[in-house]
RNA sequence: UCCCCGGUAGCUCAACGGUAGAGCAUUCGGCUGUUAACCGAAGGGUUGCAAGUUCGAAUCUUGCCCGGGGAGCCA
């Protein structure tokens, strides 16, 4: 007796199989019973009734949603089953059943914000957020098959550094050790860096914490982020090598997760077009377009989310904006040689209105132009002893990005908001569970 | 930090200042092809908290708490 996932049921028409997973829901019509059973995989509609079954149909009548269960029994197409196939009930073994006097809290219909996440824990077994963790998944395989085929060697950063580098307000603060304080990083770039100089073309990949106020759909104060880092790479480096990453996983997710992208309802048209090379368009070209629209953007500005929306609405795939003023950028960023007011970094943002899915550019490699940048930025030297070597001892030109994973796959997804594509979102006001 | 919205049964929501209700969930009963099944019945409430106005407050006022959306900041 083959043990199947759901998943796999298709390829078992007319065979007995047994089915490991919960009762997801079950309708009753008298003498005949409609179970549907999920296992991870997928759901899957049973049928069983009192007169063949007798047994089987004790076991399942009136048993409650989400009781775990081992069903067998003969795996069948049937058109009015959804998803075409059915599985006829033999026989029944329950692990543990739900009470009645405590139902599970998630029904099928639907529910608030709140409640749900509150109930995260339990929400991840609905199909909709299993699908988007399934894609999840896959773009992060996706990222990796892509950076690994690049030649980029996976050097990860720490979570734990030592001091303030972009200003304690946005950093969570932990104790170290005795009296010690350390802080969760907020990015892994610097030491990508170190390790670039190191190893060539590296990337890291893991999670980055910010402690910002921020209370909007697109932000996590715990987000995952993939920032590759190559020596002797360029502003142009990047962004080829950002949007070859953005097309490899988005074409990865289309190919391998097709059932998921359909779970979700996705409009995959907006997706398919999703092949480099993006458009790209300087700042200053971005400026005249907003003013254009009748944005009251002017030279100077940093893009908001209205204005990001603007600008990549007008594309069907990612767009690419450089070439920043170098006064809203970060104090690393190496200015542009043919205008030095402006930041050789980029920004690539997403189609509809997911925003800023990569920021990065080419980094300061010149000892005297980062210490004059530190202090005018007015951060600690001391702090940054290691970081300044890197421009002691054989200093490269380089370049590197951040990407942010939950963008990317909420805009992959098309949810509505970020929270709903990391398993246990981290938010402003919201550590439980 | 600022602006806007919300908080009523386990859940989703109604209720003009005048007896707190429905659907779902749960329980009981019915139904052999259901599609968030359906039909009938039952149980289930400190209306977020605290004051105030009023003959009377879920409803009006003030403060607080909690949550959501957005701005700023960012990926």
């Amino acid at each position: 007796m083959p043990i199947i996932t759901i998943e796999q049921a298709g390829q078992y028409d007319g065979q007995e199989v047994t089915l490991r997973g919960w009762l997801y829901n079950q309708r009753e019509s008298g003498k005949l019973l409609f179970p549907i059973f999920r296992d991870g995989t997928g759901i899957m509609q049973g049928v069983c009734s009192l007169k063949e079954q007798p047994a089987a149909f004790e076991a399942l009548r009136g048993l409650t949603q989400e009781s775990s269960v081992i069903v067998t029994g003969k795996i069948r197409a049937e058109q009015r089953a959804p998803g075409g196939f059915e599985i006829g009930v033999s026989a029944v073994e329950v692990l543990q059943r739900v009470s009645e006097s405590q139902p599970y809290p998630i029904q099928l219909k639907e529910h608030g914000v709140d409640f749900l996440l509150n109930q995260r824990h339990l929400w991840i077994r609905s199909p909709r957020q299993a699908a988007i963790l399934r894609i999840r998944a896959e773009a992060i395989r996706a990222a990796r098959e892509f950076m690994d085929g690049q030649g980029y060697t996976l050097t990860d950063a720490p979570i734990f550094t030592p001091a303030a580098c972009e200003g304690t307000t946005t950093l969570f603060e932990v104790q170290y050790i005795d009296d010690e304080k350390a802080y969760l990083t907020q990015s892994g770039q610097l030491y990508v860096e170190a390790t670039a100089m190191a190893l060539g073309k590296v990337y890291a990949f893991g999670p980055t914490f910010r402690a910002e106020k921020s209370k909007t759909r697109r932000h996590l104060t715990e987000f995952w982020m993939l920032e590759p880092e190559a020596a002797y790479a360029d502003l142009g480096d990047m962004m080829e090598l950002g949007e070859g990453l953005v097309s490899h996983v988005v074409q990865s997710v289309l190919k391998n997760r097709t059932r998921e992208l359909e779970a979700l309802k996705r409009d995959t048209t907006k997706l398919a077009t999703v092949k480099a090379p993006f458009p790209r368009i300087s700042y200053d070209e971005a400026i005249a377009v907003l003013q254009k629209s009748g944005n009251p953007a002017k030279h100077g500005d940093d893009f908001g989310g209205d204005e990001e929306t603007i600008l990549s609405s007008q594309y069907d795939r990612p767009l690419i904006v450089h070439r920043y003023p170098a006064a809203i950028k970060a104090f690393y960023m190496q200015p542009d040689p043919q205008r030095p007011d402006l930041a050789l970094g980029f920004d690539m943002l997403a189609p509809e209105g997911y925003g800023e899915i990569i920021g990065g550019g080419q980094r300061i490699h010149d000892y005297d132009l980062l210490v004059k940048r530190l202090r005018e930025h007015n951060l600690p030297e001391e702090s940054f002893q290691w970081y300044l070597d890197l421009r002691r001892y054989g200093s490269v030109p380089h370049a590197g990005f951040g990407l942010g994973l939950e963008r990317t796959v909420a805009w992959i997804c098309g949810t509505e908001h970020i929270r709903e594509v990391i398993p246990f979102p981290r938010m402003i006001y919201r550590v439980y569970p």
